[in-house]
DNA sequence: ATCTGTGCAAATAGTTTGCATCCTC
DNA sequence: GAGGATGCAAACTATTTGCACAGAT
């Protein structure tokens, strides 16, 4: 089952009648691989208003189905939570371009902080600050 | 030499002239060990205004001296940048406290991947969420 | 004396809320 | 038919900017 069917499903157990709102942000999140703004969001979907963007992804985030990411500045993205697509993002500071990344030590050591702690780690967000290789090379 | 004296050092160098807002944020993020929220020291710091204390951070942040940690919500934390004090933070979704954590682990398999990514990587900020001690008792 | 730093108030930008209406169940 | 979902516009909140004046060099 893709991720679209499951948050469809997920939400309709939690409560939620259908909208076409609510599907149409979906349908885009579901499309979209890595983290997207709120208002890029709403730009691009005309037929759906602006708090029901909003609305929508504060009900994927608590569901868990959706994912806050913290992009440097204003905006703050969101991307879906999807097991097979795992990954943590490096922010070119010059040019503010996001790029995706995977590493399985990584995974490793934020594991075993989980285990570690006194605290349930139920979520972790890794960013990475920099130079991407386009930047880099004019310094 | 401590991190004020540090900061305000370097912030001279970078040709900024002194001025007494500027040295009172210092201050303030100096007896800070973890992150602050801008309206938190706005509203401190009675005799600075509130556009000094962002215009001040804004500086800090440029030139690494302080880390702006993305906070859950609304407001961004900063928080000084101190070698000897280097920390990522533990967010509990219930209740909001940040607590800071410290993992040699982590920062290598940080330091890995800034070796093997495409990408400068200058500086790097971690969160994990979840439930702390106390609100996890709860559920 | 010059030019930067600062406080204040107004302007922005992202996000949230109130409410009348539409649509799902 | 009842109650949630949605769009619009107004309200809020964090952050930024314009400007006149104080203060640093």
């Amino acid at each position: 089952m893709n991720w679209a069917a499951t948050a469809l499903h997920r939400l309709e157990r939690a409560g939620y009648r259908s909208g076409a709102a609510r599907r149409e942000v979906v349908d885009l999140l579901a499309a979209e691989p890595c983290a997207v703004t709120a208002l890029e969001i709403d730009r691009r979907l005309d037929s759906v208003g602006r708090a029901s963007v909003y609305r929508t992804l504060d009900q994927l985030d608590r569901l868990h189905l959706v994912q806050r990411v913290e992009i440097g500045g204003d905006a703050a993205g969101y991307e879906r939570i999807d097991p097979d697509q795992h990954h943590h993002h490096l922010i070119c500071e010059e040019c503010g371009r996001l790029t995706p990344f995977v590493s399985e030590v990584l995974e490793k050591a934020i594991e075993r902080i989980s285990r570690e702690a006194d605290f349930e780690v139920t979520a972790h967000d890794v960013v990475l600050r920099g130079a991407c290789s386009t930047c880099a090379g004019d310094a």
